[in-house]
DNA sequence: CAAAATACTAAACACTTGTTCAATGCAGGG
DNA sequence: CCCTGCATTGAACAAGTGTTTAGTATTTTG
């Protein structure tokens, strides 16, 4: 059914996915063209059509190989060899950070991902809860371990967790004009994490009647 | 014939900048035709255009009514009782809390908050950095009356803060079927908040060779 | 009250949209 | 070789888009 026989690039079926995907995330599902999406792709506007049957056909398929790719860095911060990493203190769990490593510069993949969870539809649900269990399943772990201190609602706090993530990449472009930094570069991730794992370590604020942490 | 049961008798103008505001939060500017509009409004396409010359023009003056009604609620957090309330420790300074005791519950500006600042139009943008400047300003105050912790990096600590605040609208219906609750009731955000403060207050993780907060 | 201005509508217009279709080029297999 | 099956195109189509226009109520105003 997956219809291309070679998994390579450049198949006339993936350099449409491919424009179009970009053109989706640089400007929303609606406000692109089929015709824009082909000169895009240096196609004509009916091979769109004959390979993706529709354009809703063709935003099924993006919306499936972005979610496939954007899986893929996830699938590394819920890995097997967790424990492992737990016990060396190296499991970092950053959405971000992944993102960096994993996806070059120009990837449009970050803005894809802000509309797959601003729209909600199917795609950009399944991938958020099978997000969410990751989250929960690692705190969970790292609970036991006794990196994480325990919480009587662990739901919201691996909620708050992975949203507060998400929203380095939801608000990528106001974050850069407010701190001077894109946080989804190396060196603006190094500043950002240097004060948020301070936060997410000691606090930010003092309790009712004690002192703020220092 | 206003289809829309409404608190208070408007004029036409009114009643159509409300119908594209609940409409574009819904569905989002491109998807959203004139010709609905005008039909949720209980008027014809044409009046639509006379009072605001293109559905751009529509466009720009829902966001500029937005932009004020979510003002409102900031305004509330920055205030000049800022300092008195800071002494008295009623100084939540939650953006989700403001958005909660201000809004009835099916108002439409969270969703079309969460359009403002995806769609990165400088109405979004001017919001955002106007919503910064004020947690910078509320976060210098905090710390000067020892409420919060110090850091080196304070632009990154207030854009944190501010980020993750907002998370809570932009994944508003995810966080719901995550956590089983919308945060943006008081039911639902009292939950939140109790475990969000807790990090807040005293953090999460263990810091390197230490033992984790309880 | 008459006149001017405004609120409002119905119908049409020009254009773009997604989609269809017949025709062409081109591979490979019998 | 012809033939069958794709990939691909250019032109066309019906529907829907934002917008305009001409005309009618309705209100405001001098």
């Amino acid at each position: 059914m997956s219809s291309v026989p070679d998994e390579r690039d450049l198949t006339a079926r993936a350099t449409i996915r491919n424009a179009a995907l970009r053109l989706f995330a640089e400007r929303g599902h609606e406000a692109v063209t089929v015709r824009e999406i082909a000169t895009a792709a240096g196609v004509s506007p009916g091979l769109v059509l004959h390979h993706f049957a529709s354009k809703d056909g063709l935003r099924v398929a993006v919306d499936a190989h972005a979610a496939e790719s954007l899986d893929a860095i996830f699938a590394e911060l819920g890995g097997q060899d967790l424990t492992e990493m737990l016990a060396r203190g190296e499991a970092t769990g950053s959405v971000a950070e992944a993102f960096v490593q994993v996806f070059p510069p120009g990837s449009p993949l970050p803005a894809y991902l802000r509309r797959l969870l601003l729209t909600n539809d199917p795609a950009g649900a399944a991938l958020f809860a099978r997000w969410y269990a990751t989250t929960r399943g690692v705190l969970d772990a790292m609970v036991e371990s006794g990196i994480a201190a325990p919480t009587d609602d662990p739901a919201v706090r691996a909620a708050f967790l992975l949203v507060s993530d998400l929203a380095v990449i939801l608000l990528r472009e106001q974050i850069t004009t407010a701190i001077g930094n894109d946080p989804l570069t190396p060196t603006g991730l190094a500043r950002w994490t240097r004060d948020v794992t301070a936060v997410y370590t000691g606090g930010a604020f003092a309790a009712p009647g004690k002192e703020p942490p220092s």
